[in-house]
DNA sequence: TCAGCGCAAGACATCGTTCTCAAGCTCGTA
DNA sequence: TACGAGCTTGAGAACGATGTCTTGCGCTGA
């Protein structure tokens, strides 16, 4: 078996082994156009020979880069992962950076300590850009970004926030998605509706909600929203507590799909039927939704392509591109449950 | 307001600016006893006054190091983080790296398209040590840092595994957490066990019940052990389940506080009492554990400190030193569920 | 008076890469 | 024959910090 190496071999190595230049060496594994097919070849060959790859720091020190993008987290991970949805946004990050030869790293930042030393290496220009996925606190990281001219992504809706010229933003529109969710349910010709959404204080639950709102008015009255968490089990039990207060109601509006799927459960255990007595609608396309039955009626929430574009536009930036804002569009994936 | 500044200062600007040389300069923000107090006061003030931090860049290459530590994650971060019992691990890690200049960031390797990118970035030495959080899968990356020879800390026993020598591992010994909360059961002359635990291919889940068995036997039967999440609604759902095939139990082991808490809601609705009919032991001691009605006695696992020792380990790794194994005990804390 | 010592600070090399510039080589052509 | 064009290559300077070696200076003591 191989031994374990613990000093890495250095581009000169590698240059003395094909007998050329260290200057060519650095080229031929670069592919520059103008070294011949034949050094190249030669190089590759001794480059494969020692087992090289270009040491990161020596590199980032040349080109003035780090090739790492970090993706900070100002809220407690449980609480951000919680949401499965997030993954599908960090795969979209990755996914998009996988073509280049970027790596995305998460960097948490919810105690003072860890914000203390974030901002150390922000300060450093450890990270070649941030996309921040919380941005509605630890405003104070923000700013320094701002002052250090670091490419800085914020996902979310920051409203009016002081920053709209300096960093760009990506975000879906939650209110629409809201309205969709209402819309459907309206069309239907459900009259009493009830919301089991996420817990309160997310600012994408508030924005649903407010599309809830624009659409029914006094059909989803205040005593009908219930804030739990995203899970399966939370909607089971949110389902229980309306079931327990023998209220009348035709149709539920679910914070996630996986809320849904809680829901639905207790419903058919309470010998209530989806669609016939009940529409149900979700929220974000999750896999679950298709796997329901009825299979889910839902809000598609496109955070894979908001992974990818706030990527796209983190990599612009540190390529000195504009700060741009970008929205993203909901999208109501009809199926049996309404 | 101070203007976005986008190129940083270098320490050639803080000597010219103080009137000394880049050595000297450099000497005396590192605090070298071989310069003059009135000298470093002046440098001090230089580089205050153009606000001047050390790019890592610059400083990696001449020290060697990133002074950034990976924090592996190969399963899916939800998967992970759906068990907030893991932020306390990293809040452990954080807290015991806060004090040195190191900063931890996860690094997420569960697509083949990030386990590449990972390795690229190892194989580059962008980090300078590694805290491998779930290492039961993706080895091909702990067989890419073995050779390289970085820094490596595993999280989590694996048994019989083929690093023992090159890799310093740490974990808590879960077989003696069940065997704790199964033993306070029998103690209690808890005879009819029922367990609900979190998902079956969790290898923590697994050595759990190990303990469990060992110490319950027969009182534990196969049929009373469910697998399910690890949150609040999944244990009431779970006991929920239970309650309806109507079989006699006086005693629930759970996987987690949260399930702990759903199972102890789902008992009280249906007309039992805790702990006068049915004890109730909880595992983590999350902080949940002393809010629930009765306050739940638990399985404390040292998920602190156990970050704590991964991070002590990985720096003095990065010093040099040999690697180690590290197995943290569990403990029981009696409070009033049982 | 001057060798010898201790201290503070500067000059220069170093880390591993990339990039600029200049030079060598082979041609084809005047 | 000689000269410029075009292609490859090498020497050396960045990049921004730290570490080694050396120098300059003031002081002591013979």
């Amino acid at each position: 078996m191989t031994q374990p190496v613990r000093t890495a071999p250095t581009l000169a190595e590698v240059a003395a082994a094909a007998g050329v230049s260290r200057s060519t060496a650095s080229r031929a594994l670069n592919d520059s156009p103008r070294i011949s097919e034949e050094t190249k070849k030669r190089v590759r060959a001794a480059a494969k020979e020692v087992n090289f790859v270009p040491n990161a720091r020596g590199r980032a020190l040349a080109v003035g880069r780090t090739e790492i993008i970090a993706v900070l987290v100002t809220e407690p991970l449980s609480e951000l992962f919680s949401d499965p949805t997030y993954s599908e946004f960090l795969s979209g990050i990755t996914e998009e950076l996988s073509e280049s030869s970027y790596l995305p790293v998460i960097l948490q930042a919810s105690s003072t300590h860890e914000r203390n030393r974030a901002r150390e290496h922000f300060e450093r220009r450890s990270f070649d850009a941030v996309i921040d996925v919380s941005p509605y606190k630890g405003s104070e990281l923000l700013e320094v970004l701002r002052e250090l001219g670091v490419p800085t992504v914020l996902c979310g809706q920051l409203e009016g926030h002081p920053y709209r010229d300096v960093f760009s933003t990506v975000y879906s529109d939650d209110e629409e998605g809201g309205h969709f969710a209402a819309l459907a349910m309206k069309e239907r010709g459900r009259k009493d509706i009830v919301a089991v959404l996420g817990p309160q204080d997310n600012p994408a639950v508030v924005d649903r909600l407010r599309g809830y709102r624009a659409v029914l008015g006094e059909d989803l009255p205040d005593a009908n929203v219930i804030y739990t968490g995203w899970n399966n089990g939370d909607g089971y039990q949110a389902m229980h507590q309306i079931l327990a207060r023998e209220i009348a109601f035709d149709g539920v509006l679910c914070g996630s799909d996986r809320i849904a799927a809680g829901v639905i459960t207790a419903l058919n255990e309470a010998g209530l039927s989806v669609p016939a007595d009940i529409s149900v609608v979700g929220f974000d396309d999750h896999e679950i939704a298709t796997r329901c039955v009825p299979a889910l009626t839902t809000v598609r929430q496109p955070l894979r392509e908001e992974g990818h574009m706030a990527a796209n536009i983190a990599l612009d930036m540190i390529k000195g591109a504009e700060p741009t804002t970008s929205v993203m569009h909901m999208q109501l994936i009809q199926r049996d449950s309404l």
